[in-house]
DNA sequence: TATATATTTAGACAAATATCTAAATACTTT
DNA sequence: AAAGTATTTAGATATTTGTCTAAATATATA
């Protein structure tokens, strides 16, 4: 098995809970501390922390610390590999 | 929930299992039977038939009725939703 | 009509997943 | 140093998922 194949997996994994996509969307617009991604949502903070966790093993986020605050980005060249799968379909 | 959202979801849980992206791989190149689908993998018939109906479902596959046999055809409109949902990550 | 082939449905089960509460860790402020 | 804030880790649990075998359904053929 490739680690395509394995990133892949990650991504679609990531990609399959509409919290997480909405934490994406979230993300898409500016950047946010766990936290405040916790708010957004009726979901306990560990819970955000988890869904986080796997957004971040499928680089399509990634954090960085800032004091007490943990930050976290949106990483939109992942997603240029579901992209290219996706195009694969068109005629 | 809006009927948009719900056919998301049916899309990207679709989507996450390499045994069915592999079929809409397969499925892309030409139509075929269930039975060659099933030939395609080391797993039950029964198994890929779930697993053709759950893409199904998504409507990311149709199938017909030829005689005893049953072929699938993949419905490349259906992945339009998913690559403008990508789209929107674009910068 | 009986038998063979193609596919799905039903039911069971182990593994994976999403969620929670409680506890731990790390940093800040008083 | 103690208390407060931000976040994660740990452990538990109910639900969902992927797989299997056995049985049912539908079509074709002898």
């Amino acid at each position: 098995m490739s680690k395509y194949i394995n990133a892949m997996n990650d991504i679609f994994k990531a990609l399959n809970d509409a919290t997480r996509r909405e934490i994406l969307d979230l993300l898409k617009q500016k950047d946010l501390s766990a936290g405040e991604i916790a708010d957004a949502f009726n979901i306990s903070k560990p819970s955000i922390s988890h869904h986080l966790d796997i957004l971040k093993r499928a680089d399509l986020i990634t954090s960085e610390k800032n004091g007490q605050f943990i930050i976290y980005s949106i990483n939109t060249t992942i997603m240029e590999d579901v992209l290219q799968w996706i195009l694969t379909f068109k005629q």
